[in-house]
RNA sequence: GGCCCGAUGGCGGAGUGGUUACGCAGAGGACUGCAAAUCCUUGCACGCCGGUUCGAUUCCGGCUCGGGCCUCCA
C-alpha cells in the first residue's frame, strides 16, 4: 500500500501517516461562512482538501474515508447580511450555499460525504458547552458562556504561543466580563429579532468556533485523523477548537494530523480578503469564460502549504497545460494510474512534482488515469476544446477543405482568418482538420 | 512588540552536500501551400554576509526583503 506523508502542523514536520481506522479514516476540513460569494482564496482549501480526499480514497478504497466539510450557518456577518437585504438568514444562507456548491463543483470539487450544517448541531453544542460548565472549563458571565483558558495547561501548542505573548498581542479589547483575557465565546445571548436558540444560559447562538468542535464530535467522533483548513485558522480557531473538544473528551486529541494549506496572494503579494477589497470570485472566473478545471490547476500548480501569487498569467499558462495533456490524453479509457505520479501526490501532496512527472506520460490510458488522481482530464477532450457539436463551424471547415483541394489558398487562408477572429484554432493533420477554441 | 513561513533562470515551480527537474515564454531545425499542432536541438538560476566541509543552492548563524498570525478571515 502507498505510505501517504503529511505535514503536521502541531509537529511541524512531515509525518507518516497511518489511520486509526484503515476502514474509516475520517477527515474534517472548515469550511464556508455562507454570506458571500467564494473568492479564489476560499478555493484553495476545498481544492487542496479534495486532492487530499482523493488520494486517501485511492489508498484506503472509496468506501473507507468519511471526510466531512461543514456549513457554517450561523454567524454575526450572516445575520448582518440578513438585516441589510431585509431577509431572514436562511434565505441569505441557502443562497450561497448553492452558490458556493456550484462554484467548487465547478472546479472538480466533490461533494464531501458529509456536509454538517451548524444550525442542525445546536442540540450537540448546547450539550458540549454544558460538559465544559461542569467540567470547570467554561462558566457563565453576562449572558455568555466562556472557555476558560487557563483550565487547559496544553493551551496554545498548535500557534506555539504562550499566554503572555497572546495577551501581550491582543488587538481586540477584552470584555469586561472575561476571567481570563484569552477566555473566548462558546455562546453569546441572542436579542429579541435575533437569530437563537433556547438554552440552559437562555436563548442564544453558539461562538464559531464550538460549532466545529461539536460537528466533529457528532459526524466523526472524538478523535479524528485529519484535521484540515487555512493557515490563517491555526490561532485561534483550530487552537480553541482543540481545547474545547480535548477538555470535554476527558483528554482525548481531537485530530491526529493537523494539515493547513498556505495562502493566496493577489499581485503585489497582497492576501485575498473580503476585507481588503482586492477579491477575484470563482464565479467572476467562470463568466469571463476561464474553466473550472484550468482555475483547479492552477491552484495545485503550486504545492498546497507555498504562498500562491494569483496572476492572469498564472491562469493562461494553466490552461496551455491542459490543452497539451488533452490533446495528449485524447479520450482514452482510464487504465492504471502512473506509480510516479502517486508518489509524488503521496509525498505531502506534491502536487508540482506530479504535474511534471504526468506530463512525461505516453500512454493516454494511463495519463487519463494518473490526472483523475488530481481531478484533472475528467472530461472528454473534445468537450474541452470545442464544448459541443457545431454545424456552422464544420461547414466552413469543409468549405476550407474544398478551396485548398482547389489550391485557392488566398480563399482558404480567409476562412481560417475568419474563424479564428471567433477564437477558432484550426489544426490540419493526416485525418482531415481538428478545430478547437483557444 | 511576540510567534511563524518564504526567497531558485524572463515567468511559474520541484528538488538536492558534488553531476543542478519539469512546464510556459524565447532561439534554431524537421514537418506544412502558409500556419497551427507535434517532434528534435538550445540559452538562462539557486537573496546577501559569514561559518562547517575537500566541496554549500542544499546544513548552521546573522542580515535584507516579502508574506501570514496575535480572538472577522481559507
Amino acid at each position: 500500500m502507498t505510505q501517504i506523508r503529511l505535514h503536521d502542523t502541531l509537529a511541524r514536520e512531515k509525518r507518516a501517516f497511518a489511520p486509526a481506522d484503515p476502514e474509516r479514516v475520517t477527515m474534517y476540513v472548515c469550511g464556508p461562512t455562507v454570506y458571500s460569494r467564494a473568492h479564489i482564496g476560499n478555493a484553495r482549501p476545498a481544492v487542496v482538501f479534495d486532492l487530499l480526499s482523493r488520494l486517501l480514497r485511492h489508498v484506503y478504497g472509496e468506501g473507507n474515508v468519511v471526510y466531512a466539510r461543514n456549513v457554517t450557518d450561523v454567524d454575526d456577518k450572516i445575520i448582518d447580511a440578513a438585516r441589510a437585504e431585509g431577509v431572514e438568514p436562511a434565505a441569505v444562507t441557502r443562497r450561497f450555499e448553492d452558490f458556493y456548491l456550484a462554484d467548487m463543483g465547478a472546479l472538480g470539487v466533490r461533494p464531501p460525504d458529509i456536509a454538517p450544517r451548524a444550525t442542525a448541531t445546536v442540540d450537540e453544542m448546547v450539550a458540549m458547552i454544558a460538559r465544559l460548565v461542569e467540567t470547570g472549563h467554561a462558566y457563565e458571565a453576562d449572558g455568555h458562556v466562556l472557555f476558560n483558558v487557563p483550565s487547559d495547561p496544553d493551551y496554545g501548542a498548535l500557534g506555539r504561543r504562550d499566554r503572555e505573548a497572546m495577551i501581550a498581542g491582543a488587538r481586540v479589547e477584552v470584555a469586561s466580563y472575561k476571567k481570563d483575557p484569552a477566555d473566548f465565546v462558546l455562546w453569546k445571548p441572542s436579542p429579541e429579532g435575533v437569530i437563537g436558540w433556547d438554552s440552559p444560559w437562555g436563548r442564544g447562538r453558539p461562538g464559531w468556533h464550538i460549532e466545529c468542535s461539536a460537528m466533529i464530535e457528532r459526524h466523526l467522533g472524538e478523535t479524528i485523523d485529519i484535521h484540515g483548513g487555512g493557515l490563517d485558522l491555526i490561532f485561534p480557531h483550530h487552537e480553541n477548537e482543540i481545547a474545547q473538544s480535548r477538555c470535554a473528551h476527558s483528554g482525548a486529541p481531537l485530530a491526529r494530523y493537523w494539515v493547513h494549506n498556505g495562502f493566496l496572494s493577489m499581485a503585489g503579494g497582497e492576501k485575498m480578503s473580503k476585507s481588503l477589497g482586492n477579491i477575484v470570485t470563482v464565479g467572476e472566473l467562470l463568466d469571463e469564460g476561464h474553466k473550472g478545471e484550468t482555475i483547479r490547476l492552477a491552484l495545485l500548480s503550486a504545492h498546497y502549504r507555498q504562498p500562491l501569487e494569483w496572476s492572469a498569467q498564472l491562469v493562461v499558462q494553466s490552461k496551455a497545460t491542459l490543452d497539451r495533456l488533452y490533446r495528449s490524453a485524447g479520450d482514452a479509457e482510464a487504465g492504471e494510474p502512473d506509480a510516479r505520479v502517486l508518489d509524488a501526490l503521496a509525498d505531502d501532496l506534491n502536487t508540482p512534482l506530479a504535474l511534471s512527472r504526468l506530463s512525461a506520460i505516453a500512454d493516454p490510458e494511463v495519463l487519463k488515469a494518473s490526472a483523475a488522481l488530481l481531478g484533472l482530464l475528467e472530461s472528454r477532450a473534445a468537450g474541452w476544446f470545442q464544448g459541443e457539436g457545431d454545424a456552422a463551424v464544420d461547414a466552413r471547415i469543409a468549405a476550407r477543405a474544398e478551396a485548398k483541394q482547389r489550391r485557392d489558398f488566398a480563399e482558404a487562408d480567409r476562412i481560417r482568418a475568419e474563424l479564428s477572429a471567433e477564437g477558432i484554432v484550426l489544426e490540419d493533420g493526416p485525418q482531415g482538420t481538428t478545430w478547437r477554441r483557444a
